[in-house]
Formats: structure tokens, sequence, C-alpha cells
DNA sequence: AGTGGAAATGCAAACGATTGCATTCAATAT
DNA sequence: ATATTGAATGCAATCGTTTGCATTTCCACT
């Protein structure tokens, strides 16, 4: 038995405009005596009065909701994200709704429908990355998209991701400083921004310090553990095999791994690896993964804040924002020793 | 420039209920001339025309929304679940609102109070599960909740969790016909539902081989990563050993890992480890963990019908389901080799 | 021709809030 | 005494749907 204003309004004599105002309104406009106040507190309290947000919404336009869409929320990445989104929203008064893509370009296009019918105030969206035309359909000025992580080139919304190729360099020169020449790289899905971004960002590394990157040394094709296991195992039958191996994702890096042990090779003596992407459990591995640490729940928090900004102030002029990555060293990359 | 039930009616000449009948209605129960439709149709594809589930809410008092509360968005495990809620919600054309409490008893009360403002139409929940007040107090027979994996031995509501003695015990008759005495269990937080019976279902296992638990080998005190590093810690200097450990939860088993490794002991060759739960890199730790694998995909979806009888049939009788975990053997357990 | 009934559609109230524009009343100023 | 003002409150429209109850039209049947 929810109890709605014009019940305190008959309960208390006065009119539901009055209980309104008492209620909700907070900017004194209005004058109200303070003892007519508390006789419609006490009264709403005594009643377990909830204030309807449907209703609100329908009368101003503004449900206090934003939506989310993501890839993949068993991705922890992602699931930090969203955590991190959750947090943020709280704080500003809004409620999330959430929906999960799988990575699914129609999927992602029901969600975003879904949302849209349920008047979010603005999108979150950590999109699938491949196709686009399907966003362009649903962008409206009325609702404000902000593309997180996985961004395109050309977009003219606010966004927030990662600096992808910073995060490869940096993996790349440790590699180098090492004293490894015979790197290779194992990539996720070509095409996608995170990972051309990282596969420039090793070149970058390589060129900069003079090494040619191999040809052969570039493998793979998706983010996958069995693609990083196939990729290993490739890389480690090659008559000149590389020493080093940077992993573009840590689901990739645990395929490696996996191809490691079944060789017998000893990680970091034998080859030296490195990961994008820094999940919980990399310190507990065997060895202690190094590995890129993306600023993830920076990354929600500053998604959030583009959104409040763009509902504040339409107009404003959209912000991209790249985040700095960070390298954790830990016992996965040791130095080369030359054969004698 | 959103297009409204009245923008149609306008253009088509018909009245807005005819609109919202041609547009919404599909029982049969008016009558529409064919061609009206079409030309309804036409021009509500027309202007872009997207339903206000808002307003559709306040009107029919059912917003299509359930509202989701779970503890720590970022472990996997409740992770995972959300996204089987989404996707078995999506199927019966509702959205999910998430809330993350934050393993705190305060912020789940207020979750619970922004979801009932928003008027979800019923609310799935992981609780803290310390405390419970809170709980009772928000309980209407409006809005119906389930409980999932974190329940209350008493509460009479719809609730699904997995049989945690089970999956206890039959981790525990591993270790035991692996030829293991001397087990020890690494506990989680004391009193709560998951902690209870994992201890249990291990008491039981040890009891029905007639092997009698010592009280040291049953430490620990929280699920987290340090507790189990510290513990194992404490296992390894009394002058007794344990053979054999059990982890009550997979981040107690990450850091009974690293005390092993500190400690250059072998698993499972020095030690054999079991622990209840199973993360998705289980198999790539060296060695390969034997864990039990909760349903949780399952427990997600059984959450969602659970709510959607209720929602159909409020008077049905509360259901309290068990889902079977189910052990999983890799290579963390050998057979105890008995010193010469 | 009159009646009954079905088919096709419209009217208007309701859901619960917000808010511009009255209205009432008392106090103050002229 | 009257006009002016401001404080305190109420009226009623509005947001976009849904739906019970008309209403209109038309056809079939006696």
């Amino acid at each position: 038995m929810t109890c709605t204003l014009s019940d305190i309004a008959r309960q208390t004599g006065f009119s539901v405009s009055t209980v309104s105002r008492v209620l909700h309104d907070n900017s004194n406009r209005y004058k109200i005596r303070e003892e007519t106040k508390e006789v419609i507190r006490s009264v709403a309290t005594a009643l377990g009065y909830t204030p309807n947000k449907i209703a609100r919404g329908l009368r101003l336009n503004r449900t206090h909701q934003m939506g989310i869409i993501v890839a993949d929320l068993a991705n922890p990445f992602f699931a930090t994200m969203v955590k991190s989104i959750s947090k943020e929203a709280r704080k500003s008064g809004y409620s999330i709704v959430v929906c999960d893509s799988d990575e699914n370009t129609h999927l992602e296009e029901e969600s975003i429908k879904t949302l849209m019918e349920n008047r979010v105030d603005g999108l979150l969206i950590a999109a699938v990355g491949v196709e686009r035309e399907h966003l362009e359909r649903f962008r409206s000025d009325d609702v404000p998209f902000v593309f997180l992580d996985r961004l395109y080139d050309d977009i003219s919304d606010d966004a927030v991701s990662v600096d992808n190729r910073k995060g490869a360099r940096d993996a790349t020169e440790h590699l180098i400083q090492n004293g490894h020449r015979r790197i290779a790289i194992l990539q996720g899905l070509p095409g996608t921004y995170a990972n051309t971004g990282r596969v420039t960002g090793f070149r970058q590394a390589m060129a900069d310090a003079g090494i040619e990157v191999r040809d052969q040394y570039v493998v793979g094709d998706d983010f996958g553990t069995l693609n990083g296991f196939l990729g290993t195992k490739h890389l480690l039958r090659m008559e000149d095999p590389p020493t080093a191996i940077f992993a573009a994702g840590y689901l990739i890096a645990l395929g490696a791994l996996d191809a490691l042990r079944e060789e017998h090779l000893v990680v970091p003596r034998d080859v030296a690896l490195v990961t994008f992407d820094d999940p919980g459990f990399a310190p507990h591995l065997s060895p202690p993964l190094t590995a890129v640490e993306q600023p993830i729940e920076q990354m929600g928090e500053m998604g959030v804040k583009l959104l409040l900004r763009r509902l504040r102030d339409p107009s404003s002029a959209p912000r991209r924002i790249l985040l700095e990555p960070r390298l954790i060293v830990r016992e996965s990359v040791a130095p080369l020793v030359v054969p004698a």
C-alpha cells in the first residue's frame, strides 16, 4: 500500500501542492510556515511515504537513471567499470540500468532501444566496436551518449578511454631494456580500437629502439585464451623463436602461460611475458605477471562526470579523454641471458 | 524530439485511444480495421515513435524493471550472476537496475530505498548477510524480494542458493579419498550463510570418514586473500602441519597459494589444495586448481524465474531452491605419499 | 421499416507528481 | 479607511499512456 502525496494531503488537510513543496522543493521559492512543514513531514514518515520517481519522471522529463551497455559483464574489466560507474552515479542521485550486449552488435542495438524506451537521461556505452551504423541511428540530442573504453576515431560524442599506445610502448620498452630483441606480440581482434592502439604502441617502441619487427612475430586475431595458446605454440615452433612475448590482453596471456608450461618452458627464465590489462589475480600467478594496469575505476568515474556535465550543459563541446595506464613490474620478465 | 501517441493521432486523424490500441494492445479485445492499423503503424515508424515506458509504468503500476543488489560487482561471482540475470530478464522484456552494496549494510539499505522509489516490480538481492533488520523494514507485499546466494535460514521469501554443505563435503571427501587425514579448513567470515554451510559440510565429511577434526585445523575469519595467506602460514608453522587444505573461497585459495610458494612448498606434492568456488582463471594457475564450481548462471536464471512467477501469482507459496555445485578435479590434489 | 447487434472508433478519467497563476488574509503604508 | 504588499496556500493543467464506457455506423434479420 504505497502512499501518495494526496494521501498525505487528505490526512493533513493541506493541498497536494503544498505537500509536494514541503517534501520535494528545496529551492526557497515558496514560503511555507514552519509549523505546517513539520505536520506534513511527520505525517509523511508516519505513512511511510516513498516518492514515486516514475510520476516525477513523467512530469519532469528526467528519470535520474542512466543506461549502461557493456560488451561483457562477466569480464572483470567491465564488471569493475560498472561498479565504479554505479558508485559515482549514486553520488549524484542517479540509478543505473545495465545491459550486456554479449559482444553482439544486434543485442547492442536492442539494448539501446530498450534504454531509450525507459527514457534514461543518458547513455554510457562500451561498444562492441566493429560496426557503428546502428549507433548513429539512435544518436539524438535528447539522450547524450558517452563512449567508454572502445572508441571510434571520428565520433563526436564525449568519450573516455585509455592510452593504449602508451601502455603498449611502456610494456615493450620494458622488454627491450631487459635486453630482448626478438620480441613477439600476440594481438587481439584486428580492427578494434584497443588492438590497433596496442599494436601501434608496440611498433613505435620497437622503431624507437631501432629494432625491426618481423612479420611472423605478429600473431593472433582475437582476445581469447585459445588464441594466446595457439599463437604461443606457433611462435615456439619457429626456427628462431622470440625470447619475449607481449600479450595484448589478459586472456591471451593466460593462454600463453598454458602453452609455455606445456612446452616445459619457465617464465621468465626461458621466455619473458608482459600483458596488457592487469586482472586481480595477476600477482598470484606463478610467476606473478608483469602487466599494464588500466585505470578502470577512473574511467567509469570520468564517464559519469562527462555525462552529468552534458546533462547540465547540453551545448558544451564534447570531450575525449585518454587516461594513462601504468606498467606494473612483477616477476615475469628477467634480463636476457645471452647464451655463451 | 521524441514523438508521442498524440502526435501520431494528429497526423492520422484517429484518436489517441485507437493509436494506443494499434501500437500496444495485442490482445484482440478491440477490433480495429486492418487498413487503419496499417496507416497508424506506418506513421509511427515514419515519426520514429518510441513508446514511453515511464508513462506506461505510471498508468499500469508496472515498470518492467527489476532491481538487483549485489554485495560486490567486481567479484567475478556476482558479475557473472548479474550477467545471467540480465540475459534471463531481457527474455521477458524486463530491464535491470543494478546496485552495488559494497558489502555494506547501510549502502544496501540505501539501495533498497532507491529501488523502491524507482518502483521496480521486484527485487533480487544477494545480501551482505550479517544484519537483516533493515531488510524486514522494507518487506512489502507490493514489491517481492528474491534472495540470491546469501540466505537467511528462516526467511519467508523466494530464494535460490547453492548447496554449500554438499560442495564442501565433496571437496573434503576428495581429499580423504586421496589418503589425507590431517586436513585443515581455511574458513571465511563466520556467521555468514556460505561459511556456515561450508564448514558444516567439511565436518560432516570428516565425521563420516571417522576422522576427528582438530580445532587448530579450523582457521581464518574472512573471505579475503590476506586471510588465506596468514592462515596458511599459521598452519605450516604447526608442529604437525596438515597435508591438505580446503579453502572456503577462491580469494582464500589465492592467499594460500602465495604462502605455499613463499615457503617453497609445491602443490600438490607437498600439500594438497582444494577450494570452494571456481573462478575462470583456476585452470590456468600452476598447478591448475581443483575446485568446487558453483552453478552461477543457473542461480541468476532461477532467481529471475522465481521473481516472474511471483509477479504473475503473488499468492503462490515461496520456494527455496538449493542448486548443486560440482567438484572439478584438476591437478592440485595428489595421493598422499606416506614417508617411509 | 424497424430492431438488434456487431464492428470500429472516440471521450474522458486515471496514474502521481510539479508548477504557473490565482486566491486569501493579515499587516503595513498612505 | 483604503490601497499595497507579502506570506501562505490552493486550483488546475500537464506529462504520455491505458481502458471502461459510450457513440456512431452499418448490416442482417424479422
